[in-house]
Formats: C-alpha cells, structure tokens, sequence
DNA sequence: AAGATTTGCAACCGCCTTTCG
DNA sequence: CCGAAAGGCGGTTGCAAATCT
C-alpha cells in the first residue's frame, strides 16, 4: 500500500547548500524539470532530500526570483494582503511575481512587522494598539494641543476600554479643568528633556507648540489634512479597483472582522470611532486613517515630509504615518497615574 | 581593537492536505 | 476506501554579518 519511500534519510547531507550542489541541481530541472522530487536527488547525483532540493530551488535557485531590497509597492502591496490574509505566505507571495513566500515571511518578520509594531500597529490585527491610541492621543491633545482633540468626546466613544487609561484621561481631564497651566507646564519641561524628536502630530505633520495657555487657539490642522483627504480616496479606488492592484481586497476595516484573530473588544470602537477636531464640521474617521494612502508616492513619500530621507527612514515614516500612535519619550506617564 | 550584542536570512522542522497505489 | 508518501506551508532555528560598547 502508498508510495516507495521518499528517500532514505541517513546519510543525506543538511545544512547550506554549495555551488556545486546549486549547479547540479539547476542543470538538472533545466533538461529534466522539476518533475518527481522523490527521485530528483538521486538522479541529478545529489545526496539531498526531495524536499530539500525542492525549497532550495524554489526559495532560492527559480530563475524567476527578484533579488534584493523590497520597494516601496511590494511592501505596501505586502501589508495590505497581510492584513487580508493574515500568515497565507503563499497566498501573499502569488501576488508579487518573483518574490518567495519565504522571503516574504523572512522580511515581514525582521522589517515590517518591527516597524508596525514602533508605530503603534498590532502587526496581527493591523489595529492600532489601542493603550497606544488613548495614550498618545490624550496626551498630545491635552498637553500639546488643547484644542485639537475633544477629549470628552474621546471618552464618550468608548476609545477608552483599559480602565487604567480611563482613569488617566479622567485624572488628566480634571487636571486641566482645574488648572491648564500645570499640564502645559509639565509637558514643556520634559519636551525640553528630549528636545532632538520633535513633536508631532498624528499625521507626521509637525504641530507648533503652543506657547500660551491650554485656551489659546492653535494653528488650523485642517488645511493641513485636507490634502489627504484626496489621497485617501484616491487610495480607496486604488484598493478597490483590480485594475491597479491585480487584485481585489475589502475594506480594511471589514478585514478586522474577518480576521481569525479578530478582538472585537478591541477594534470593534474603530469601526465608530469618530475624531472630531474641535473647529470643524469635519471628522476625521480612524478606518479613513488605517486606509491612508500607502501607494500614494505624494505626499506621504515626499521628502519634504520627512526630516530624514533615507530609504530606510522614509519607510519607517510612512509606517507610522500609516498609524502614527508613538508615545513622547519626554513623558512619564507615572507622573499622571 | 576586541568582545558582546543584534540583525538578517537561508534552511530545517513538523504539521496538514493532497495524491497515489 | 485506506494507508502512506509527496507536496505544501508556516514557524523556528542557526549562523554569518553588521553594529554596538
């Protein structure tokens, strides 16, 4: 009954392969093809498993396979169908001619999913961590900004699930009715101890700081985001229409419910989730943010939206202005708590 | 300059599904 | 139809290179 045996185990060689075995191996599938892996090792004079020669020739010797640093399509094209597919390798690797599943696995383990989580980004769940969300978002309303968020708002939108955080933003909260100077003045003081990282808002989008009180008006945010309202739904035809992507994804946020590992506690406030900015009729809705126009090369990968323009730091900012959630240095929150 | 630590990636491992006799 | 191997896939490991102290 079933199959001969694959091959016999002992005495077949591990470990990397040399460019001997690699030519053999290529010689072999370019007269013979791929053909019966059982067999092959034997019959190109490899002492190698089957499956051996196979990973080697698929991850590694294919004649197809694109070498070297992933672009800035790829990886947007590798985030979008990792929060789809989740951990589908293959499945992610059918969608980008030339890359492995392999090496796909390798670079979202050691790149993407490094930077995800540094931005704030559950690299699961592709939703912000939402102690993050409240965090960064109450302070940078309360103690930058005032007037920029509606913290009362906030809280009646059940962003606030961590009870540790309802109490902050409720501390910080009777704080700054009782006395605004105080939060303003403690905010200013630790900025000054780590003065080199700017403050910035959730959009990459340097916010002066505000040099009077909590009352004082700030600067409209507005005309600064309403650029990028263009560019998201340029970005939602884009991820809607196959026509660009070769392929065809629901909404990010109907992704979150399908997801097997899928919290609703935690992503379901997302879904109502409105930010509103205090002078405006315009809300700022978080599924709008999570759809941020990754494949737009404007103005997200402009230079002039970065303070550094290397490759490698132009990738971590467009990731966290995917989902900019960083918590200040300066801050302790220990102070508040 | 040297040792320690971190990073990146090729390759292996083990489980699951498909295929075959 | 059954059982076993092949094939496929995702997770993990080990090691060399790079970086830090």
């Amino acid at each position: 009954m079933g199959r001969a045996p694959c091959c016999d185990k002992n005495g077949l060689k591990k470990g990397p392969w040399t460019p001997e075995e690699d030519l053999k191996l290529v010689n072999y599938i370019q007269t013979h093809g791929p053909g019966n892996w059982r067999t092959l090792p034997k019959n190109a004079g490899l002492q190698r498993c089957g499956k051996s020669c196979r990973l080697r020739w698929t991850n590694y010797l294919r004649p197809d396979i694109k070498r070297g640093r992933f672009s800035f399509e790829e990886e947007e094209t590798i985030i979008q169908l990792h929060s789809v597919l989740g951990n589908k390798w293959s499945a992610i690797a059918a969608r980008l001619p030339g890359r492995t599943d392999n090496e796909i696995k390798n670079y979202w383990n050691t790149h993407i999913r490094k930077r995800l989580l540094r931005s704030g980004i559950d690299p699961v769940t592709h939703a912000p961590r939402l102690d993050l969300l409240d965090l960064s978002s109450i302070l940078s309303s309360s103690l930058s900004c005032t007037n920029l968020l509606n913290l009362s708002n906030l809280l009646s939108t059940q962003a606030l699930l961590n009870p540790d955080m309802l109490r902050l933003a409720s501390t910080i909260l009777s704080l700054r009715n009782e006395n605004p100077d105080l939060l303003q003045q403690n905010f200013q003081e630790n900025n000054l101890c780590n003065s080199s990282q700017p403050q910035q808002n959730h959009f990459e989008t340097p916010v002066p700081p505000c040099t009077t009180t909590s009352n004082a008006p700030c600067p409209p945010l507005l005309n600064q985001t309403q650029p990028m309202q263009s560019d998201i739904e340029d970005f939602l035809s884009n991820f809607v229409n196959p026509q660009r992507n070769d392929f065809t994804t629901p909404m990010l946020s109907e992704n979150f419910v399908s997801q097997p590992s899928y919290n609703p506690a935690a992503t379901a406030p997302l879904e109502n989730m409105n930010f509103q900015l205090n002078n405006g009729d315009q809300n700022l809705r978080v599924d709008s943010i999570i759809s941020t126009p990754l494949s737009s090369s404007t103005p997200l990968n402009s230079s002039s939206a970065f303070v550094n323009s290397s490759p490698e730091d132009e990738k971590e900012s467009y990731c966290s202005s995917y989902f900019k959630f960083d918590i200040p240095d300066s801050l302790d929150i220990s102070d508040f708590i």
